[in-house]
DNA sequence: GCCAACGTTGGC
DNA sequence: GCCAACGTTGGC
């Protein structure tokens, strides 16, 4: 037991506050979009090849963009539906979560009357795009690569269309977008 | 088009 | 709070 009674003084001002920035480490996502609605070449005919990535409505994914995703973060681009479905190409985050437009606009098809512009339900963030691979990579060939075996894309049944990807597998998918 | 795997909804 | 029914996602 810490006797506090017999324990030194100590002058607060010696022990100053200092601000200090600690850098994060970059995190690596994976989004996905339905090339017929939105693709990737797409993204690069938007202005400032940018996009809201609006109509998110699941509960986890909304987390994942809410909490988790930072500017600076680069986001694999996943064509889902596609033939073949593939990852095309890689973006990043430049503006971190805000209230989904899409949700608070009663004209859109995603419109949620639960939120508000003061407290928004749903959350977009803007992705902006920086690499598209010449070619999808196929996501036959990704199930192919040990090195993928644990990724969440990979997993039966996976549905999610937000989810964190390792630095370790964006490498990977990265590496062999590149190839093409 | 099929269907597995979820997530959501709503009756109780 | 349980759980069946239903709707959606998304690979194949």
């Amino acid at each position: 037991v810490r006797n506090f009674r017999d324990a030194p003084r100590r002058d607060k001002r010696q022990l100053p506050i200092t601000r200090t920035t600690i850098p994060m480490p970059r995190r690596y996502w994976l989004v996905k979009s339905e090339p017929e609605v939105f693709s990737f070449d797409d993204l690069l005919r938007s202005p400032g090849q940018a996009t809201s990535w609006d109509g998110v409505r699941n509960y986890q994914a909304r987390n994942f963009m809410r909490d988790d995703m930072r500017a600076g973060d680069l986001v694999l681009f996943h064509h889902s539906s596609a033939k073949p479905p593939g990852v095309a190409g890689v973006a990043e985050v430049v503006r971190e979560a805000y209230g989904d437009p899409t949700a608070l606009d009663p004209s859109s098809p995603g419109h949620d009357p639960k939120s508000t512009p003061a407290e928004p339900i749903w959350v977009s963030v803007e992705l902006k795009a920086v690499e598209r691979f010449a070619e999808p990579v196929p996501l036959a060939e990704l199930r192919e690569q040990p090195a993928l075996a644990g990724m969440e894309l990979l997993r039966r049944g996976s549905r999610l269309s937000v989810q964190p990807v390792t630095a370790a597998e964006f490498k990977v998918v990265r590496k062999l977008g590149a190839r093409r």
